[in-house]
DNA sequence: AAGTCGGGGCG
DNA sequence: CGCCCAGACTT
């Protein structure tokens, strides 16, 4: 039996049962291929609910604030996905009259879709045959053809897409690009693959091989960067504190956070206490300092990790403005700084 | 082509 | 601890 027909009748076995699944309206695919890039179904299934019960339609996301979005994405990460996923809903109803694009070409325009995304919506909405190639895809395939072109370097992108495109079903494009990707999720996993009961036991390379874990091949990454970082987590007599919105176009854009001081490395009590003398928030009036965490936190990030220290400091009134520690809650924070929210008690 | 962007989970 | 995840975008 060909590739994609034994693919097709493993899934329609042993697929799982997912809320996307149940509908092909453009506004739900497109929503849960945006939640679901680099993120895990388990990860990602609670937030999806959160967005279809909160904005049924494109017309409720495109007229809610992006500071509400951020705040329903909080914890997700990757938070240009909650970005451009306003920005487009916008597009959708102001430019395109509420209508989604329909082809994988025109869905492309869409900020926040890229290849992966575009194929996705096209064929599972629109029958178009367009490949999907994702960390999945790249796995399965890779082992299956013994191939050894890394799949993050441009050739290997350009070899798995062409290969996927030759294997799509030309007559049922949408069941055999979700059944590739349920397939390494489920069956072809990175670690401890049930190459056992594949069906694909007596065909694949790699196990004929007995290479199946050396398969995908990738080029290794840069190592993360040390980061320190000093939050200052003011809190006045009349229970105020400050913080303040992520601007530019680091981590967490958009998001709020405490005043942050950032050192090149680890910095202790004394040399902080005069270091943020100078601060513009603190200048000539007298402050009480007093350090959260002795102990570094540290909050590993892809690339980054940050070694963390909370710095209380009590003044009898803000030198800016400020909120009301009851109303921290409303505000889309990293998760980082969520986690102090709720450990440390404001009141 | 290489960096950047999060956070959770696994072995 | 390193690697992976229904990738996209910037430099």
């Amino acid at each position: 039996m060909q590739f994609s027909k034994k693919l097709i009748n493993w899934y329609s076995v042993n697929k799982r049962v997912l809320p996307w699944r149940e509908t092909k309206n453009p506004y739900y695919i497109w929503l849960s291929e945006i939640i679901l890039q680099q993120t895990q179904v388990k990860q990602g299934l609670p937030y999806y609910e959160a967005f279809v019960a909160q904005y049924p339609t494109v017309f409720d996301l495109a007229n809610a604030e992006e500071r509400e979005v951020l705040k329903l994405w909080q914890g997700l990460g990757y938070y240009s996905r909650a970005r451009n996923l306003h920005a487009s809903a916008k597009h959708v109803v102001n430019a395109l009259k509420g209508e989604f694009p329909k082809t994988y070409k025109e869905l492309l325009n869409l900020k926040g879709v890229g290849d992966y995304t575009a194929s996705a919506i096209a064929s599972i909405c629109y029958n178009e045959p367009t490949a999907v190639v994702d960390g999945n895809v790249y796995r399965v395939l890779s082992r299956y053809f013994a191939i050894c072109t890394p799949t993050n370097g441009s050739k290997g992108v350009k070899e798995f897409k062409l290969l996927a495109q030759e294997l799509i079903d030309q007559d049922n494009p949408a069941e055999f690009n979700q059944a590739i990707m349920e397939f390494g999720a489920t069956w072809c996993t990175p670690k401890n693959p049930k190459c056992i009961s594949c069906v694909f036991q007596d065909s694949c390379l790699a196990f004929a091989h007995n290479k199946v874990e050396d398969y995908p091949v990738k080029i290794k990454s840069a190592k993360a960067k040390v980061k320190y970082f000093n939050f200052l987590v003011f809190i006045s007599d009349d229970g105020n504190t400050i913080i303040e919105r992520r601007k530019g176009k680091g981590i967490w854009q958009n998001l709020y956070q405490f005043p942050l001081v950032e050192t090149k490395k680890a910095v202790d009590y004394t040399t902080f206490r005069n270091q943020i003398e100078q601060h513009h928030l603190l200048k000539n009036i007298p402050f009480k300092l007093s350090l959260y965490n002795s102990e570094a936190i540290v909050h590993k990030l892809s690339h980054q990790h940050l070694y963390t220290k909370f710095w209380i400091v009590n003044v009898n009134r803000l030198h800016a403005e400020g909120i009301s520690v009851n109303d921290i809650e409303q505000f889309a924070v990293p998760v980082l700084i969520g986690k102090f929210i709720d450990a440390f008690n404001f009141k």
